[in-house]
DNA sequence: CTATATGGACAAGGAACTTGTCTAATGGGG
DNA sequence: CCCCATTAGACAAGTTCCTTGTCCATATAG
């Protein structure tokens, strides 16, 4: 019966160590300069058609958080802001092709600590896995720290 | 082949969820003074025998930013300092009874927030979603953001 | 054309963490 | 029994990241 709570607890644990794990990951390969936060802006970002309101609510900060993280991603080389093409305030925001490397250097380390799950679960319970998860997603932006 | 890259995704998108609902349903209750780090101390000061230094180690901070924690809920009247038997160098956490209320608020918020995810599934898949994480849970402590 | 809303910049303040230093107590090895 | 390296915790200062508040330029509805 009290599975509800040792599984919000799971959660809780196995996402902290994949947020490490990936953090560690992506230090590794010479992305020193990233924190956890800066990848669920890159996930934005890199969906396109991204201006600095667009991020700050997809991070759920306010518009100056995410000016302020925008800023530093661009002074660091992972970002460029363009002209948006209809309007004259708004900038679009794009990963330069540093910032894609780092994108991928993300995904790399989050294969790797997801890796040894397929191995200690095998395939079959895996697959469900993944199937069950998919369908508890919520719907709405990936907010949190990795 | 990429199920391991959406399923590190699923994993983050659904922590960050939970920690948002056990938050919202903590505050509900009348512990609006509470932020989600707050829940890992409670975790570990509740396992008892814990001092500002074992605390630390288990939030993966260091001891002053873990000393201005306790100084921060003793204030706000959710843990004591007791004398230490063996050692008058250290102060012994406990959680008091309003310390022991607010873990109970967190507990149902959890079980809450994830009573939904039963009835998604099923009984059998939600049982298995359980094994399967605890499978897969870290040994070490709970340590990240709720 | 005017009124309101929106994107973004600028500035100041606050919350939570860090590093650095200090005192007092502990505990192992001569 | 006594050093002395180690450890618990307090105190102080600085950094980082986020907030609130304000402002201007542009966009959009009526």
């Amino acid at each position: 019966m009290d599975d509800a709570l040792a599984l919000s607890a799971l959660v809780l644990a196995l996402s902290g160590r994949l947020v490490q794990e990936i953090h560690d990951g992506v230090s590794r390969q010479g992305f020193g300069d990233l924190r956890p936060a800066h990848g669920f802006a890159f996930v934005r970002i890199s969906m396109g058609d991204a201006t600095t309101a667009d991020l700050a609510e997809h991070l759920g900060v306010t518009k100056q958080a995410a000016a302020q993280l925008v800023e530093e991603l661009v002074r660091k080389g992972y970002v460029e802001r363009r002209p948006h093409p209809r309007d004259a305030r708004a900038r679009l925001l794009a990963l330069t092709e540093t910032g894609w490397a780092a994108t991928r250097a993300a995904d790399q380390a989050a294969r790797a600590a997801v890796a040894p799950w397929r191995d200690l679960l095998g395939e079959a319970r895996f697959s469900e896995l993944v199937a069950d998860l998919t369908l508890l997603a919520p719907p709405g932006p990936i907010r949190p720290a990795w």
